[in-house]
DNA sequence: AGTCTAATCTGGAATGGTTCCGAAAATGAA
DNA sequence: TTCATTTTCGGAACCATTCCAGATTAGACT
């Protein structure tokens, strides 16, 4: 069960020399306490600025990125809706909503062995992605596409 | 099975009473000549261009956005890449290697049930998406990472 | 407590794949 | 052939994300 907590990664970042700012702290906290949501940059920096005096945008892309690109957190990254991170780093599945983008965690067994496909094909799995889509329980009785004509970008967490 | 052909989606188009142009000829024909590389809108634009007297970029994305809404074509959505289609419609992996953008497909038995998830989560899952991100055969042996600080979008296809 | 340096933050500009839009053109049925 | 409906076109718009260069700061070491 490895899941994402405030001391844990303040701990991770100095252990890998990272420095300890406000605006990090601020960030990880907003990360933290909205786990469940999957959240975007843009909620998170919305949440992470009420509680430092200073924050960007930038800086939280940049953070994120860093995070992600460390294992401290995993991106899932989307076309017509924005990024988001999690902080749940067991293998699972993410239930990912169509219609409101909302994204529940589905567990899952270690079902495919990626040794077994690196050795197949020569490829070395680095990471993994699999998901659900379609409608999650609230939507799934009030279904009807998105309005307007072709999909328009959603900025939903 | 289910592998797209040329005969195979024109029928399609028809049955679901679609017009047939040249320009959806022409995206056809690059689709399916280059269904292994699970090509992008930019590398289809390219390629149906050659073929016909008249095709704009904005043509491609609607076509190709039709084709994957009736599920005659899947799109599969990335942040820092850009799109890519893929006519191979079994359930299956792919092995997105990080460093050429490469996508090889890896053959895969039905192991998660869809319907359990439903009947457990309340979900209803319309569409699926398994993904394997690491190296390829020939980029396992040339590792560094992208060239550049912040990686760049790529436009690998 | 003060210095110093590399890391970090900032905000605005730039990027670029994708979408949108109104008008022109073309398909397929009658 | 005519006509209604799709489809196409091209350029402008969109917008999450990245980039940049200058300002700030955390943390180590006096």
């Amino acid at each position: 069960m490895k899941q994402i907590t405030k001391e844990g990664l303040v701990r991770q970042l100095r252990e890998k020399g990272f420095k300890i700012t406000p605006q990090r702290r601020a960030i990880i906290e907003a990360l933290v306490d909205n786990r469940p949501l999957h959240p975007g940059a843009h909620l998170i920096f919305e949440e992470a600025k009420k509680k430092t005096k200073s924050l960007s945008l930038s800086t939280v892309y940049a953070t994120m990125g860093e995070f992600s690109q460390h294992g401290l957190v995993k991106s899932l990254e989307f076309d017509r809706m924005d990024n988001r991170y999690e902080g749940n780093l067991d293998e699972h599945v993410n239930l990912i909503c169509k219609r409101c983008g909302r994204i529940e965690d589905y567990p899952l067994p270690a079902l495919i062995e990626p040794k077994e496909i690196a050795g197949k094909m020569g490829f070395r799995v680095m990471d993994a992605r699999m998901e659900y889509y379609g409608f999650c329980r609230d939507c799934v009785t009030n279904q009807s596409d998105l309005p307007g004509g072709r999909m328009r970008r959603n900025r939903k967490s």
